[in-house]
DNA sequence: GATGAATGAGGGTTCATTCAT
DNA sequence: GATGAATGAACCCTCATTCAT
């Protein structure tokens, strides 16, 4: 049985289109937020006719939700690459300390992006099975060097050290993130 | 007997109309998010002529702007609030676990509108001086009891479990939860 | 008799207030048009309260109604007084002349206010009965010194040519306009 | 038997939509002013849905816009033509005289229009070009009979009598209009 | 007499969605 | 399959006007 494909004849270029729909329209979220993310607006930063959002998407909230989900999977990828590849407890300890001060949660537009989806997937049951799956993959990636209580202190401290310093005038330096994250992982 | 009130739909005095538009705007925030809070939806939750809207605020940001305003005061309160009162570093690390495990955080609503708030703040100069005035008086009530980088550290904690709680199926209970606090505050 | 004036007892600063109003309103008249004629801007800039307005006017069209007036009745005094000190025919050519090339109607918002005065009173009868009487009062006037015919010739002339020149870029000056009103007069 | 007309309410294809909702638009505003042409009004005397206005205009001042240039391009074709045709100069004094007398600027609409044209204009640089353009154009019809100061002469009286026709209870009769152009016509 | 608070009607505009092509 | 034209619901906001004071 091959994957459930688009029925062969008349393909044209769109199979990029679809992708290129979703990752716009978290660009469009991070710069203009769920409230101002619009079929139209999305369908201008895509490039492609108004007619292809409801085309390609039931509605807004489809769309959303496979922006959204992506993202999560995205982040939760990047969260688990930086854990797998080490080898000792102390390299687990110094990627956390990445995770968090690094470049990715660092940039304000992915921050943002987390607010909205936070703020999203509290409406959707669909989204909340999502997070979940992050938060539990997160965890197991964390759980080959901590004990199950660490881990999930160690990821609420990554979200709560990363809204604060994106918040903050003067956000925690390395030293002082690996000093807490030390604490924490006894 | 009740005393007379006016007929309803015809009274023109009513001092807290204003404020209960605010609160109202919160609560239908809560339900719909920033997206679905139209001027329409909070004028007939709080049962007022529609006019009023714009009459009272400048528009939807600066109504926006004041409801969250006052849910990070309200907050921030409640978390100083339940700091001020201890005598010991040992009832401070109580009310810290408190304010995690506690009834305010834990409502799912409160949590919900601080997703919108953070996504809000995001893109508002002015409540992101509210929100960098909260952490200050959270940091501040910690630091009766912890030292700077600690009072931080637990503020953070705050936040991330706090949000990973409303995620997850099986929320910490308190023993972990305090488990955790103490580790951070050495 | 005395003449009505309003009741004896707690007149404040009332009288002026009116008329300022009126004098306001061809002010915001000629800077917003009709249709940018409310209430609200054009208490705003007479400094009043708005509930003045209609305290003090039936309605916009009334107001309307009060300040064309006076504008129709001012113009008219100043083209009658141009022409009632003179002494001459010549003298009379001179000063219609004048009248065309002069500041009165030169101004630009003059010939603004006059276009919206056009197109009001088509439409208010009260209206064109004052602009038939300016129309007598300024053939009455140059009847003094020109046949009925005549006169009737330079009135039009002179609102042809002043809106003429308010739209050219190089309006006719004064030698080619007495040329023009020359061979009218025979 | 008429053709198959698409049943009311429901049809797609209207390719004149725009033009006539432009048509319209003058004939709203010749009966309710500037001031009283609304998209709704427009869209209600046009049959066309309200959506259909800012779908085909980008604005009430683009709608406005086009029409009055529309007006004067016809207006302006319609004084050419009159003297386009003709042959001698005595047949070109003949036809300024039909045109001031005649029927296109003596019906009150057409006047009422140009004044609200005149208005609309001195706030619009887009109109004060077609404006300018409307009045070169008649003075170059002009200029085959007449030298340039009595083309601009009789383009002004073409405007002035044509107003002072409108208001007064008795017009002008040809007789008097033709001894008035001879006079400035040398 | 005079006014500030309040309102509901109506303003322009944007939007997701439909449908003929 | 894909799209551009079109729509009507809903948006935020301004307005003249009313009314208790």
């Amino acid at each position: 049985m091959s994957p459930p494909s688009p029925p062969p004849g008349k393909r044209r270029t769109d199979p990029e289109r679809r992708q290129r729909i979703i990752d716009v329209t978290l660009e469009v979220v991070a710069q203009h937020g769920v409230a101002g993310a619009t079929h139209r607006r999305i369908a201008a930063a895509a490039d492609v006719p108004l007619g292809s959002m409801t085309y390609h998407f039931a509605g807004m909230d489809e769309l959303l939700a496979l922006a959204f989900t992506q993202l999560a999977q995205k982040a939760s990828a990047e969260f688990r690459a930086g854990l797998d590849r080490v080898e000792t407890r102390e390299e687990a300890i110094a990627a956390v300390v990445d995770i968090i001060a690094g470049d990715v949660w660092a940039q304000p537009a992915t921050l943002l992006l987390s607010y909205e989806l936070y703020a999203f997937a509290a409406r959707n049951p669909d989204l909340q099975a999502v997070m979940r799956g992050w938060m539990a993959a997160s965890r197991q990636a964390l759980g080959r060097w901590f004990d199950p209580l660490t881990a999930r202190a160690l990821d609420a401290l990554v979200e709560g050290i990363g809204i604060h310093n994106s918040i903050d005038r003067e956000p925690l330096d390395r030293a002082a993130i690996e000093e807490i994250v030390r604490r924490v992982a006894t």
